[in-house]
DNA sequence: CTTGACATTGACATCAATGTCAAACTCTAG
DNA sequence: CTAGAGTTTGACATTGATGTCAATGTCAAG
């Protein structure tokens, strides 16, 4: 599929697709016309790497977190104990940023709950299937 | 305190702490002198909004879910349905977050483990007691 | 062949969050 | 009194993620 259909199946800008693609997060194939043309398993793989940027994950990580997934279930060579430690630093960066984003969403549910409109509630938990 | 102590405290650059102000997302009290002052809580406040910037909470959001968690525990008047509404939809948003995050934190905790860098792990919890 | 929808690259604009610098003021220590 | 550290406001720069626009190329339909 070219550029626009995926961009609209992962649910970003076009534009987005060429910005992730050149900060390394993304290799398109170029038809002889010189268009991209992606699978659909780049699909996935765009909508979570904007779910990552709206996380506050930088691209830069990223990167490395997307090639980690597909290199880890295989071997696990790459640890220069340096690369390590900047993992381990990442990682207690990633377990803040849940804590703070389970408080709010705890204050929300609560807001929700106390205010008598559970229906909106239900209606977000159908929307999204993860968060518990 | 003066604005550098509790910047310190926070672990922010006293610049940010004027910013935070003028988003509104802090009141400070002034001495006589003009100097701002704050108060202990105020250390856990700014701690707190810091988080949740880097978590990818916006400061206009951030404003309403601080203020929720203070009328909160109170009575449950502020809700004209389309507020509430904005806030189930912002839920949704945060939850997708958390996912994206929880999955990030697996990976990493993943190819820490399988290289048997198991004690930078442990280091790394030490340094969190939260995300679990 | 022409029109319209979509693609390309590249430049420029924007927005939020921060950094940085300047000029002036306050306070404490010497 | 003076030097130095910290504070004030305000302006300007920067960075990362996006939006937007321009000039051009591709292609399918009429």
């Amino acid at each position: 599929m070219k550029i626009g259909e995926l961009a609209r199946r992962a649910g970003v800008a076009p534009r987005l697709v060429r910005y992730y693609e050149q900060q390394g997060l993304l290799v398109a194939d170029r038809a002889p016309n010189g268009y991209r043309t992606y699978s659909d398993d780049d699909v996935e793989r765009v909508s979570r790497v904007a779910g990552m940027v709206r996380a506050g994950i930088p691209t830069r990580l990223i990167k490395v977190l997307l090639d980690m997934e597909e290199t880890s279930t295989a071997e696990a060579p790459t640890c220069p104990r340096t690369v390590a430690e900047m993992l381990a630093g990442e990682l207690v960066g990633i377990e803040d940023k849940i804590a703070c984003l389970t408080r709010s969403r705890d204050t929300i549910r609560d807001v929700l709950t106390r205010t008598e409109q559970a229906a909106l509630l239900s209606e977000a938990a159908a929307t999204s299937p993860a968060g518990r």
